[in-house]
DNA sequence: ATGCGTATATTCGTGGGCGAATATAACGAG
DNA sequence: CTCGTTATATTCGCCCACGAATATACGCAT
């Protein structure tokens, strides 16, 4: 039989990636995970971490290096990467930077179904969506600059070449959270475009989206009682 | 008991959309997503449809209106919205269109395991992606101009106002895919940059990265072929 | 010493997303 | 008229994500 194909769950990525460095067991991956604030871009879920773990070992990718032992908390099972595992991990890392995928996001679908809403109350939604993103914006740049000083601690000292050690925080290691400003900041372009479009330009048009919405609106009949202020 | 959780699914939500306009049966439904290329926005698989529905159903945002009959295909269930769905219709736009929720996306795991990669390669792959990117940007800008052209025809004809029949195509109807085309070259610019930044200023710092990066490598010994040209 | 909060470490059950199968009827071609 | 093809319309079951439960041990205060 075939090797069954690749766990489509991002995480059993950031499992090869973990073991490529070192052994580990999966608590301590969660943990390291943690520590290099890669959570925020690789969803960790407990469950799901033993669960991609049994896949990878199932596909021969990641096996038991050794169970138990250490100090002498709750029993535990480390693991190591395979050869195949080290094969799959940078096919995985050239699939994914190479190629964009598709992917669906909930503003989307919520853009594409504007016509449900009174153009006043949408306008008004976007305002206050455009206040949120700037207000993440500020939020992330700023932890960026302090990352910039001082980070380096959260780095397991031993991951880390000699030299390198109390030096300022590699860029490297934040490349992710620069892209995440990046797309915000796009939004945020793109929902004050939309909002001046809107209010300047009667962009939509205005008068035939209220139409529309009224229409369908008053088979729903009567007692609505008016949302919108 | 209470109402069970809004299902998390957006095409329920654009379930309650269509049923805003008409009462309509599942398969419907999936036509109409399909004709005004709403699938794009928001992922339609028959097998959710059905969950959803029966979901709403549950809730009570959703109502059996008629079974069966017209024609003589196979049996139907057509729907209609409940007044509680409306609201939540109502609800679940605002909240969507107001509140930035973080989304996981594949290229940003990737990015943040970026150091198992050596930097060569990195950069090649991440020009790769960039033109695919731009790829993408030209075909889509393609689409839009073609739509604003002619793509009347798409809209089933009774859900225009009479007046605007043979005009135009609103581009209420398409931002969501100017947005897709925003976040696109948006993602587009970054790549770029990250590039020259990589290449032009030794970003990483490059030498650190290599070093992290054959580090860990050779644990994994010996015969590896050299993959990079 | 004892109790309790917290860190360590893993298992399990449920629910939902989705691929694949099922079933019927219209429609055109030979 | 019957055979293959496409459009219509829905059901089923597997698998995976993830919340919640479980279990042990350390450290610190009383």
């Amino acid at each position: 039989m075939l090797k069954p194909s690749r766990p489509s769950n991002p995480l059993a990525l950031a499992v090869l990636a973990l073991l490529f460095e070192r052994p580990m067991h999966p608590y301590e991956m969660a943990a390291t995970l943690k520590e290099r604030h890669k959570e925020e871009s690789i969803k960790l879920r407990y469950g799901s971490l033993y669960t991609v773990i049994d896949a990878l070992v199932k596909r021969g990718d990641v096996m038991v290096r050794a169970t138990s032992r250490a100090g002498n908390r709750p029993e535990r099972t480390v693991y190591e990467l395979t050869p195949s595992g080290l094969d799959e991990l940078r096919d995985w890392m050239r699939d994914l930077l190479r190629h964009p995928t598709k992917e669906f996001t909930q503003f989307e679908a919520g853009l594409s179904l504007l016509p449900v809403l009174p153009p006043e109350e949408a306008v008004s939604l976007l305002r206050d969506r455009a206040l949120h993103l700037s207000g993440k914006v500020w939020q992330m740049e700023g932890q960026l600059a302090e990352l910039a000083q001082h980070e380096i601690g959260a780095m397991t000292k031993q991951d880390l070449p000699a030299p390198l050690a109390r030096q300022k925080f590699p860029p490297l290691f934040v490349v992710e959270s620069e892209f995440r400003v990046a797309m915000v900041r796009a939004e945020l372009a793109f929902v004050n475009e939309l909002v001046r479009r809107i209010t300047e330009e009667g962009w939509g048009p205005v008068d035939v989206w209220r139409e529309i919405q009224t229409k369908c609106a008053d088979q729903h009949e009567t007692k609505e009682q008016p949302t919108r202020q």
